[in-house]
RNA sequence: CGGGGUGUAGCGCAGCCCGGUUAGCGCGCGUCGUUCGGGACGACGAGGCCGGAGGUUCGAAUCCUCUCACCCCGACCA
């Protein structure tokens, strides 16, 4: 074996990190906590992106760039938000370096310091509602519903490869309202997209909740998001969806006209998912043998292998059954390499979690067949030469659901009620996961069941219902469940 | 940012305690041949300023100091 992968359970952690080096997905950098997206990663981060993008577009929403630089000074017009980010950022000081006196290469030239710092975006806001100030007048400005892609940089004390870097991709939405109701159902409504998308591109089950006090983003009078739950039993905060009230429209004053001639603050919502998407694909799949793709977002579908090696003959049916599944939208390669054998082939698109894979030789070619291999379930059976595109076709579809369902089921047995707070302790060291149980709503137990457990409330579920109950830990009344589990 | 660990060929490691000629092994890589339906085999070969910078010494992968990166555990966070 070429590439080892350490098991799942042996080392879980190290299996993640085998997963996505071995399978071509990133690389750590020069830098101290920065990642390379390398090019088989940077493909599914694309279909991710270019799903999301089109789902933003639907729903009303254009792009826009943003700088990357914020004035220091704009960061601190809003409180809370300042205090929240103040303790990560990447300061510029000085715009120009000079050679050093002492021959050590170049220094920083201390006459070129900046009149004012600027700090490398943490996230947008600020520098966006600057601007809006200027965009917004009248009520007929309004809605302003605008997406950006782009890099942002938090300087984090440990990070960990898709999952927390110090500089990661994002999305970030900004959008602009005449009234709370419609910002808050902007909020909602992206919330719903980020679930859809989750469940139905990553095949990946999330929660829809919000955050507590304590857990919301810095400036955000709510905070919505998708908590996805991971193989080992932790949670994954998947996407963000912040209602800002006016916060923001007070801190930057943008004010509009409305229909009666007043001036009103506006109502603001931002939202966002990351590059961490990919770190929740990954550990929502994949197996000891390597990286799996739902078909929705594989970069590559189907591959065709030739079996024992590329001719003449198995290339012209490869080419036909190519033909075959390109007319039905369905990405595909042709192995055309020479030099490997076809059990390191194999090895490796399962790896690489290409979910189907395609065998041809000789004899399947005198029996108007093909062999045909799915990644999630490594099934492998033989098909009629005639229908492989159909039989495909369906096949990623099948893959798709049952990667989901899969994910699915494993939340479900992973997902517990409890009512003390020594099942509590038992379910989070046992088995993990998802643990549903009354808090009485206090910032103050919160932390306190933190400080024990190091459980976070993840969220509390949107459509969960009502049960009158008593708080897990301080016995208080409480009139519903809320999501605990250990997080990334 | 605290505590622990690891840095020697592309990858995984030995050597380090107890300094001493050309620094080893497995995988991978190159050439040739035989192979080829689940990570082939043989022969030959290429590849290292031993993470970096200082120091101790006649001599440092090995000892000392500093630094950087990564991993694990905490605190912080998308």
């Amino acid at each position: 074996m070429a590439k080892e992968i350490t098991a799942r359970a042996d080392d879980y952690s190290q299996w993640y990190i085998d997963i996505v080096k071995k399978a071509g997905l990133a690389d750590n950098s020069a830098v101290r906590g920065c990642m390379v997206i390398k090019p088989h990663g940077f493909a599914i981060w694309e279909n991710m992106r270019d799903q999301l993008d089109r789902m933003f577009k639907e729903t009303g929403h254009v792009n826009a760039y943003f700088p990357l630089f914020i004035p220091k000074s704009f960061l601190s017009k809003e409180a809370e938000h300042v205090e929240g980010f103040a303790k990560e950022c990447a300061v510029v000081t000085h715009h120009r370096l000079m050679n050093d006196p002492n021959g050590n290469g170049v220094v920083v030239d201390p006459e070129a310091k900046l009149e004012e710092e600027l700090i490398v975006r943490p996230t947008s806001e600020t520098i966006i509602w600057n601007t809006y100030r200027d965009w917004i007048n009248s009520y007929r400005d309004l809605p302003l519903l605008i997406n950006q892609w782009a890099n942002v940089v938090r300087w984090e004390m440990r990070t960990r490869l898709f999952l927390r870097t110090a500089e990661f991709l994002w999305q970030e939405g900004h959008t602009a309202h005449a009234t709370k109701a419609e910002a808050v159902e902007e909020t909602l409504k992206i919330l719903d997209i980020y679930a859809r998308f989750a469940e139905e591109y990553m095949a990946m089950p999330v929660l829809k909740g919000v955050k507590t006090i304590n857990e919301r983003f810095a400036g955000a009078e709510d905070t919505y998001c998708i908590e996805a739950l991971m193989q080992d039993g932790k949670a994954l905060q998947a996407g963000t969806s912040h209602f800002l009230g006016q916060n923001f429209a007070k801190a930057f004053e943008v004010k509009f006209q409305n229909e009666n001639n007043e001036e009103e603050f506006v109502w603001a919502t931002s939202w966002g998912v990351s590059t961490r998407l990919m770190g929740g694909l990954v550990m929502t799949h994949s197996d000891d043998d390597g990286l799996i793709i739902p078909p929705k977002l594989a970069p590559m579908q189907v591959v065709i292998v030739p079996i024992p090696k590329p001719n003449e003959v198995i290339g012209e049916v490869a080419e036909k059954i190519m033909r075959a599944l390109r007319d039905k939208g369905i990405s595909v390669q042709y192995d055309r390499d020479m030099t490997k054998r076809p059990g390191f082939k194999f090895a490796e698109y399962e790896l690489k979690g290409i979910p189907v894979r395609l065998g041809l030789g000789q004899r399947d070619i005198e029996n108007g067949q093909v062999e045909v291999a799915r990644r999630d379930t490594k099934e492998k059976s033989s098909v009629p030469l005639d229908g492989v595109a159909d039989y495909v076709e369906k096949l990623l579809a099948e893959i798709q659901q049952n990667l989901y369902q899969r994910a699915y089921d494993y939340r479900t047995e992973h997902t517990t009620r409890v009512d003390s707070f020594e099942e509590f302790n038992e379910v989070l060291d046992g088995k993990g996961g998802f643990v549903e149980a009354h808090w009485d709503g206090t910032t103050e137990t919160e932390l306190q069941i933190k400080e024990l457990t190091k459980a976070t409330i993840r969220c509390i579920p949107i459509d969960g219902e009502e049960e009158a109950g008593k708080c897990v830990l301080s016995g208080k009344p409480s009139k519903q469940r809320v999501v605990f589990a250990r997080a990334y």
